[in-house]
DNA sequence: TTTGATATCGAAAACGTTTTCGAAATGATT
DNA sequence: AATCATTTCGAAAACGTTTTCGATATCAAA
């Protein structure tokens, strides 16, 4: 079955390209009459014009990209879905690339940039030092908005959370417990979101008059079950004192909760521990999981209206305004403190 | 900055266009002399031909698009992930779309068929009741894989679950370990996955000469927690002598643990549970859960794999053998049993 | 020297659209 | 009737490739 184009329209109705092309368009120079004539026969075949030619005439894809770090993990999923959604109701689509590593992104976006995306959504790779591969997505006129882990020096829009208030609020809510000598499982040394949540950690114990001491600190920077459960084990040969954890990850959290468990220590009486991100399923754990809740979906419709907004000041030619933007998180308080 | 075309190549080198895109494509009747002319130079401008220009003229986009029921949900995020992994080696991007409905199943074809896609990856929506808009995309000659929810008559390849089969084992496990009196929670009424897996359910008791009984099974069509929660409270009005529940999705199984616990009823002992999936966080559960591992990952893998298989047949207009390709589960043993 | 085969290149059409600009037709104004 | 403005349309260029087919150059064979 071959698809019709504009040639076999204009001849069917016995009218120029231009003309079919102008009534579809709604160009103003097209009589009612033959726009209706144009309208009907078209929807009566089902006509759309060729993606391919358009783009190529238009230099524009209506298509968006996103470099996320991880696909099984529930606040990226989230965050996807709600690029997906919003990007449907602009009638544009989304391609998926996932990365985690500095040289993998590199070439994901370069990737991109030659399908002449419209936009990128990234949010940079723990070991991405430098960010000179980002230069070249704005050289080439595409928007860029980064999320989650941005770089600050980097000239786009971003969105992010409040990583140290968040993680403040979650040690202050261990204090307000009653815990006293609480511990921090933090991510690796580079990513900004590991640095900011440490920092909050770091300066609510001392507002509270407690001493911050470094072996209270062990690092998880993969953030899964397994390096959870092993720097609980640490924590807990150092100072068998411990009454409060606070995990940089639910899945770190979940890892030290099964050794507090292996080790009959009552949760949360004897210690309490608090995640971060709000996995669905740590409402169903035992203890359940308290956590700050990183509203995913919220974060990526902003991804979204941003990069509209964004791009409608690019092809105006405006210097465009670049917005950061900052997205409210929530404490959970469950069973786990 | 502009992008450079394949014009200003030649005229750099002061060869025409044609020699240009013949050298890049590896045309036999260039000398060895200029490829290698071209081809450095293209190297040191970083040049890459417009997309746009090369879809147009060859009528593909390397592009695959697949319909995906859910993102925050293990098995779909890693089936996703191995899609995209085996895309990228192959240079192809992956454009994401997310449908749990007939209607919106329609739209989202639509939209990729006038994108042009390649491929589209489809598991039908649970009220997909007709196949019809299937037709449209081999009419249009566009590659239909079909994955998890497939149609039996619609025609395309497909990479399936033995959805019985690894009922039939759940089920048995549950004997084995002394279970006689075995409720099931099942998915909707319509969609094949839901009615194979209690097939496999009843088959699996009659060849142990158990009687099944339809009020010892529950609908939970949506599959959640909450579901599953309600569910066993109903079963357990009923039957307080049950000894061991086949949840169709890992999520019910939690929300029936759930309720078991609150009912001090203890698992396996008194209850054993089994589920179907293997989410990541199932292991971590109290008590962990046993369940099927459906290896999403490698599913993704092989619908690719097969994609690229009945592309190729297509492009050489032979007759496509459509393929149904049966990925193997396994059952995983943990505490709720 | 002529013929034929082979190697190397380029002109031009095609892919299907959008948009500029000018032409023609119509209507209004003097 | 002549002029001007307005409405409506279409020719043609452009977007950047790929590919067919013919042209030229080269070389060996007769």
């Amino acid at each position: 079955m071959k698809t019709k184009t504009l040639k076999d329209l204009a001849e069917a109705l016995n009218i120029s390209i231009t003309t079919v092309s102008k009534a579809l368009n709604n160009y103003p120079d097209i009589s009612a009459a033959t726009r209706k004539k144009v309208l009907d026969y078209a929807q009566s075949i089902d006509f759309t014009p060729n993606t391919f030619a358009t783009s190529l005439r238009k230099q524009e894809s209506k298509i968006v990209g996103i470099i996320i770090p991880k696909l099984a993990h529930y606040f990226f999923s989230m965050l996807l879905q709600g690029i997906i959604e919003k990007a449907e109701e602009h009638n544009y689509l989304v391609i998926v690339l996932k990365s985690n590593s500095y040289e993998l992104e590199k070439i994901h976006i370069r990737r991109l940039l030659k399908q002449k995306v419209d936009g990128i959504f990234l949010s940079l790779a723990q070991d991405s030092h430098d960010v000179s591969h980002l230069e070249e997505i704005w050289k080439s006129g595409t928007v860029l908005i980064q999320y989650d882990r941005v770089s600050k020096i980097a000239k786009s829009s971003k969105i992010v959370i409040n990583d140290r208030g968040a993680a403040s609020q979650a040690v202050q809510h261990l204090i307000d417990s009653g815990k006293k000598k609480i511990a921090h499982l933090r991510g690796g040394l580079l990513p900004q979101v590991a640095i900011d949540r440490f920092i909050g950690y770091r300066k609510t114990l001392e507002k509270n008059g407690i001493e911050y001491q470094s072996d209270y600190v062990e690092i998880c920077e993969k953030g899964n079950e397994n390096q959870g459960y092993e720097a609980a084990k640490k924590l807990w040969a150092r100072h068998p004192d411990i009454d409060g954890i606070f995990a940089h990850t639910d899945m770190t959290a979940l890892g030290a909760i099964k050794f507090l468990k292996e080790q009959k220590i009552r949760i949360p009486d004897q210690v309490g521990v608090v995640g971060f991100s709000n996995w669905n399923l740590t409402a169903l754990t035992s203890p359940s999981l308290t956590t700050i809740n990183q509203p995913g979906k919220k974060m990526g419709k902003a991804i979204f209206t941003q990069f509209l907004k964004d791009l409608k000041a690019l092809k105006a030619k405006e210097n465009i305004n670049y917005n950061t933007k900052v997205i409210k998180t929530s404490l959970i308080k469950r069973e786990s403190s």
